[in-house]
DNA sequence: ATTATATATGAACACATGTTCACATGAGCC
DNA sequence: GGCTCATGTGAACATGTGTTCATATATAAT
């Protein structure tokens, strides 16, 4: 019995270097982590979200004041709000009728700044 | 005349905080960083680009070899590999009729390092 | 209570995206 | 040349995604 490896390999063609993926396979993560990390960076992906984490991280703001500041619907905005808020990635604080939105933590600003690094814009 | 804002704002509610708007607006990149900035995660959002780079960090490969070690028909990764390469990413090398493709630069580890900080797997 | 306002949310829609399939290209080999 | 093999690519397809619209919820004000 195999461990955790399908039987079937789906590749076309013939192995070249069964050394190479020999040594690379044990040092590929588990699929769990990455999958983790594509789902984050699919978050960053988006240049709405890129805006609302910008401004975030600027100063914490309501619904209102980001979708005023980014000029689009209130709706939009919450509905991204709520795709930044599951991935940890923002935290919302209630006062009264009002939700203040702040960054979850300094991991965002870190992360773009290494995509800043890679399109030369830093 | 208005420089760069759309005359109409979309926002369905009142400004609560325009001073807060005021403060943030001007800190905004410009629209053209943010884009780029979000174009490049999305690349990294998604599980085979994920597996691509972090096998390309262990060792560079050809496009068999990935195929082979990830599971995936060759074209899959093929066409994945022109994404990754798009965003220079990846860069490839042709010996014959064999491409090798490796990472091109350290950004590549330096991002999915963030990012394996922000989901506690480092 | 009634009304107004800030936010959340479900459904629908248009659009983007990843894989597959078939086939093209290009390089070595006979 | 003709053949084989590694790779590239366009079209088709299913699935995923972001916004809009309508509406629900919740809190404050009257």
């Amino acid at each position: 019995m195999r461990e955790n490896q399908t039987p079937v390999e789906s590749c076309s063609c013939d192995v070249i270097h069964q050394n190479v993926v020999d040594r690379v396979k044990p040092l590929m993560p588990k699929e769990e982590a990455l999958y983790d990390l594509a789902e984050l960076f699919k978050v960053f992906g988006d240049t709405t979200r890129i805006r609302i984490l910008w401004a975030l991280d600027a100063s914490e703001m309501c619904v209102c004041d980001i979708a005023f500041l980014l000029n689009m619907t209130q709706s939009a905005i919450s509905h991204q709000l709520r795709v930044l808020k599951q991935a940890q990635l923002v935290r919302g604080r209630k006062d009264g009728k009002i939700v203040f939105y702040s960054l979850e933590d300094e991991h965002v600003r870190q992360i773009f700044d290494q995509g800043l690094v890679h399109i030369h814009e830093m």
